[in-house]
RNA sequence: GAUCCCGUAGCUCAGCUGGUAGAGCAUUUGACUUUUAAUCAAAGGGUCUUGGGUUCGAGUCCCAACGGGAUCACCA
């Protein structure tokens, strides 16, 4: 096997090396020949392009080049050079050094013309023979996705594009495969139009470097979703709450209705599941006298995927002792509207066609009010026959055995979620949807409650925390009956958290955001994939895998 | 889980009512010392996702599997 592969690259060699000049210098033909072997068994599936870039980085090293070398001195980025390069007076970039992965190279005889990409954006180099000597031989040695550094002076081609002159050439690591770099073209406006661009999201999702490379635009998500989380830590930080961090590995789970992930602890030889919330763990932290607590966190939980859920996902949790939810709606507000600020420099962001403000105040309105104004329907105390009745006057398909709750929220969802488009606050739930939520102090059968909506999405969800321990008691002994019935998503009884209560929570405002769906509106993204490096994908497997299934 | 659409060169895609596989870019060779998707000339590159079936003949038609996308359902 090995044989037959050196042979192809014998050929290949022979090929790609005429004849005529065997003793001109030509890199390929002088070099190739004692070495034959080098390449592994384990690399003999490479395609023509890979194998012609393994004979590249072999001949560099024949030539006594470090294909990876340790360190650069790299002194400026990209984006530096073309900022602070000025026609009068280029003297202060006279001697600079610039590093980037090769995108385009445009060989002009004995000048060629490099463009590197590198965390900033994009420059052109510009080498000629006459500057570099032998070096620029090996120019043939190097291709688009090798990472290269340049000394050099900075000018601007005749063709008016700031580029640096290289006074010397460093292959600082070689690519050995091919990457997905489509063409760019530059129009007079500064767009960018991009050719044979790298489009097929799967392969963006499950390769996401090679997206990151491809489609170097997408890192603004990812710098702006970097920014919204360390915004949030200051404004949290400064007013002195704490950020803490509670177990992932919990032996029950519990603040949510939802599947979780099951594991399991060998020493302990106990089940563990992954949390689906924080809430009951931060709640144990104000009752320990934290007055103010909060944990930015991935959530587990093991259900359906699409374009707005993923089975982990990044959630703020934040519970300020002695505040209730009136305050958090101010506190939402104001913290909202900084990272607004922060992230756009404006109060607002456009998804889509709309442009959503997050000027000061949002718009707060009872969930009851909400329902007369969308249904034409007071739905306020109603009983499950009357719901149904009106659901189906209205247009909205329920199935009869649906609970009275459950009537409610497929009511809002399709009546009333779809009108929310700017900062709305929903205030004032029945109790039935929020089994860790105070009694409404005014009006019975709700619960101080709100959740924001903005673009007909829920972004935040927050109460004023239950701590009557009776009460609480009494509302999860009523989850476990549900869930006793079949609904395996109601949440269990834990005990040592109503131990906790009885010990005493101080009055309490508790908020959560998901910040995956914060993340998404204010990138104008409408699939949570475009806002998570690497999310959940099905293992890539294909029919010729001869693998046995592993059976558990 | 249901329905619809998709899977062809390294990348983006074309391929008609079945008849020996195409383009651009990328790659290789040659020319070119300020180019801009550089250009010009030549060349190599494919088990058409996989497995069955119909047919003299399948990239194309049928069935199934695998993978992906969209919509819905489930679900915050």
């Amino acid at each position: 096997m090995v044989r037959r592969r050196c042979s192809s690259i014998v050929s290949y060699a022979i090929m790609g090396c005429p004849r005529q000049h065997p003793m001109s210098g030509c890199v390929i033909c002088v070099s190739f020949q004692p070495h034959q072997s080098y390449l592994a068994m384990s690399e003999l599936h490479r395609n023509d392009q890979e194998l012609r870039r393994f004979e590249e980085l072999h001949l560099l090293r024949e030539l006594g080049v470090n294909p990876y070398p340790s360190t650069f001195g790299k002194t400026h980025t990209n984006a530096e050079i073309l900022s602070a390069f000025s026609d009068d007076d280029p003297s202060p970039l006279a001697d600079v050094f610039v590093a980037g992965r090769i995108m385009a190279i445009r060989k002009m005889g004995k000048a060629s013309f490099v463009h590197i990409q590198d965390v900033s954006g994009r420059l052109q180099l510009y080498l000629k023979k006459d500057d570099l000597g032998e070096v620029y031989d090996h120019l043939k040695l190097y291709d688009i996705g090798d990472i290269i550094g340049v000394r050099g002076f900075v000018f601007r081609t005749r063709m008016g594009e700031v580029s640096v002159h290289a006074a010397s050439l460093h292959m600082l690591c070689k690519s050995v495969t091919v990457i997905p770099a489509g063409k760019e073209e530059i129009d007079e406006d500064g767009n960018v139009k991009r050719y044979d661009a790298f489009a097929d999201k799967e392969q963006r999702y499950r390769k996401r470097y090679l997206d990151l490379i491809a489609n170097p635009h997408i890192k603004e998500t990812f710098v702006k979703r970097a920014r919204i989380i360390s915004t949030m830590r200051r404004f949290f930080d400064t007013r002195g709450w704490l950020e803490v961090e509670t177990p992932i590995l919990q032996p029950l789970y519990g603040g949510a209705t939802a599947r979780p992930f099951m594991t399991h602890h060998n020493a302990l030889d106990i089940p563990l599941y992954l949390r689906i919330a924080d809430e009951l763990y931060l709640k144990r932290l104000i009752v320990g006298g934290f007055e103010g607590v909060y944990e930015i966190s991935k959530n587990f939980r093991n259900e359906g995927m699409d374009k707005t859920h993923n089975p982990e996902f990044t959630a703020l949790e934040i519970y300020v002792a002695y505040k209730d939810y009136v305050w958090m709606m101010d506190m939402v507000e104001e913290l909202l509207h900084t990272v607004v600020n922060d992230v756009h420099g404006t109060d607002s962001t456009t998804f889509g066609e709309t442009e959503i403000s997050f000027a000061r105040p949002f718009a707060r309105k009872k969930m009851f009010d909400l329902f007369a104004e969308h249904t034409g329907h007071d739905l306020r105390g109603k009983q499950r026959d009357e719901l149904v009745a009106i659901a189906k006057a209205i247009h909205v398909d329920v199935d009869p055995s649906w609970s009275a709750m459950k009537l409610l929220d497929e009511i809002f969802s399709v009546k009333v979620q779809p009108h929310l488009i700017q900062p709305t606050f929903v205030i004032d739930y029945p109790v039935e949807m929020s089994p860790l939520a105070k009694a409404h102090s005014t009006e019975q059968g709700l619960v101080e409650r709100f959740e924001l909506f903005i673009m007909g999405k829920e972004v935040a969800n927050a109460f004023s925390e239950l701590n009557d321990p009776i009460d609480q008691r009494h509302r999860l002994e009523e989850q476990a009956a549900i869930r006793a019935a079949g609904d395996d998503e109601a949440m269990v009884v834990d005990e040592d958290f109503l131990h906790a209560i009885e010990v005493g929570l101080p009055p309490t405002a508790g908020l959560g955001v998901g910040i995956d769906r914060l993340v998404m509106l204010l990138t104008n993204n409408d699939s949570i994939r475009d806002v998570l490096f690497f999310p959940q994908m099905r293992p890539e497997r294909n029919a010729s895998d001869k693998h046995p299934e592993v059976e558990a």
